[in-house]
DNA sequence: ACGAATAGGGAAAACGCTTACTACGGTCAC
DNA sequence: GTGACCGTAGTAAGCGTTTTCCCTATTCGT
């Protein structure tokens, strides 16, 4: 119950409570032979130094902290891997909370993270668009900031203005674009985007970079093709159905990711439709997921895991190559490639007129 | 960069420090008018506490640490979302830790989260059975519990002796021994037991109940039929690839868990050989692979997330119902079951001949 | 051989908070 | 009226490190 203190080595070992601290960190000249004695001490005791203590006294905190909604999420779990693992490189501790999607807890958590004295703060994942929440979000980023950390926004825009954040993003719209164009080239014309919440900044871009494809080959962007609504795997099945019950008329489908993919998909098989020859689909995110569906899934891939790692960089201060004049970097981007499988094919002979029709209708 | 402290809200707010801290922590009664003066500069000053000087001062540390393989693996992250919200329900920070299955990293993250003052350190996963490292292991529970916290193993045995651990087990051996034995009731003999280390505890227990089941059927244990080796899908894959080559004769394989039955099936798959058709397949664990898997595999479901709950619940001293005389519970276990799916079925017929011939064989 | 630089080590002041104690008006009961 | 209480609030002693001075021998350059 009564943990030894480096006093109680300094007494046992016949020095002062200083040589023991030097002795701990290497950070001054000790004889060896005090040394040694100190050593036996520590050892004899089963001295184990007090990171509070350490940590008050003014030795930095060496900890960042990082804010999921969900270890469970394969999309969270593995930028938190980027995290913990350049944290640990960088000789820190890692604390991971979840938020369970709540945004209290979420601004709960920074200020716990804050009182922790974190080095950093890393908030992942989009946003939603809310005012009053973003002002929230703000003032922290500055107390933070006010303190010598960094809140870092990973996979979420800037919080806008002036405010203090550094940012890790991806090219969400470009992902967007280049898989919708993936299916435009192979000859779809109705595509239906279905999934994600409308207000959600991730959907925002995403559904901005489809939109921008479709336009690029002059095609229709019908508002009736757009499907908002939970990233669930659950959402994705039961619209499917409903849209399909419904006579909906398209040829493939862009699911805002890979769980909303998932239950279209058997949604589409559960109705008898085969992909890809009935109805092709795609996805996004490329989490392990995206392998296990038959057929395997054709999506974006997004470097999560570097994602994680580059904020954690950022946020030291750890330059990234490229321009060592600038003073502080303060954002990166990292790019999204597809990954095609086997989930895309041309659409059907037999819907193409149909198709053609709905392109016309411009 | 300086961060406001106790003593500035204080002096603002025309008041002592004592009081501020009564009035943060509302653990003494204050005056309204007071109280609301304090809070007025405490807004004010954009007051963040000091954790850490806040744990010093003795105020319980509140903190729970886990220490996990790797968060991505589905095992691992549902015991950490258990331990996590348990966590939070009781007040408690969570730090994640991962060892990325190295032990030296393992010991060090023990130490640390002894540095950190943690309330308790839950260690997840199974153990290799070597001495020294079991004798670390001890040493540092040891050293915990005098300090008046707790190492809790979740999922793996007893460090043995007199080490003062709490436990949370799962029926290991029960699950095995159910499984095994569904597959023996669909008519298999022989059966393969594929993947799990050989020293590893958690190969260890499944094999026993794999064994005790063929034992009370009567059943020939062949050695042959025990391939052990890493936990991961490409062994699954590569070793049936071998054994197929090699014309091994069994009917069923006894995964030791759902990576490893996945590589099976892909084996199989790629063999041309159907599931469960030509060859049933099970596993362990029941991680959301299980249902991706076509046929879906049937497997032996462990409730993660409870033992990740129990887990704190029994290192923070909350009785868990039954027994409230005990004075201090010690170790809690959860049982498995088993759940079918899709990867059964009973043996074909022209495989019986020599499965018969095998088991008759003893 | 002499002043200076250097290695080794101690004393004590932070670090920011919690929490006994102590203090001081009022109320209340008798 | 007086002592016991109660409600408030301040004083100050830690909590366990780190770190800044400061001091004492050595050792070294010339």
């Amino acid at each position: 119950m009564t943990e030894a203190t480096i006093a109680d080595v300094a007494r046992l070992a016949g020095v002062s409570s200083a040589t023991v601290s030097r002795v701990i960190n290497r950070n001054y000249p000790v004889a060896e032979s005090t040394r040694a004695r100190v050593e036996a001490a520590i050892v004899e005791l089963g001295y184990v130094a007090n990171a509070h203590a350490r940590a008050l006294a003014g030795a930095t905190n060496r900890t960042v902290g990082i804010i999921i909604n969900d270890v469970i999420d394969p999309f969270y779990a593995f930028i938190a891997r980027g995290v913990e693992r350049e944290a640990t490189a960088q000789g820190r501790l890692c604390i991971i909370c979840c938020t369970q999607g709540s945004h209290e807890q979420e601004l709960a958590l920074i200020d716990l993270l804050h009182e922790q004295r974190a080095d950093a703060v890393i908030l992942v994942g989009g946003a939603y668009e809310d005012r009053a929440y973003a002002t929230q979000v703000g003032r922290r980023a500055r107390a933070l900031h006010a303190s010598g950390s960094t809140l870092v926004l990973c996979g979420r825009p800037s919080v806008g203005g002036d405010v203090p954040t550094k940012v890790v993003e991806y090219d969400n719209e470009g992902g967007a674009f280049a898989i919708t164009d993936h299916l435009i080239t192979q000859g779809h014309r109705r595509i239906l985007f279905l999934g994600g919440p409308a207000l959600f900044s991730t959907t925002v871009a995403r559904l901005a970079g489809h939109r921008r494809a479709l336009e690029l080959r002059g095609l229709d962007f019908a508002d009736d093709l757009v499907q908002p609504g939970p990233l669930s795997r659950r959402f994705g099945y039961e619209r499917v159905r409903e849209l399909l019950a419904e006579g909906a008329v398209f040829t493939a489908i862009f699911a805002a990711n890979d769980n909303v993919a998932a239950g279209a998909m058997q949604a589409l098989e559960s109705a008898g439709l085969t992909v890809p020859g009935d109805m092709s689909v795609v996805g996004y995110d490329d989490v392990p997921l995206a392998q296990e569906l038959r057929p395997r899934l054709t999506t974006v891939r997004i470097p999560l895991e570097e994602m994680g790692r580059q904020a954690v960089r950022l946020a030291l201060g750890i330059a990234d190559g490229s321009d060592y004049l600038s003073p502080v970097q303060t954002s990166t981007r990292v790019g999204t490639s597809i990954v095609v499988r086997e989930s895309v094919s041309a659409p059907k002979p037999l819907a193409a007129p149909q198709a053609r029709k709905a392109a016309g209708r411009r």
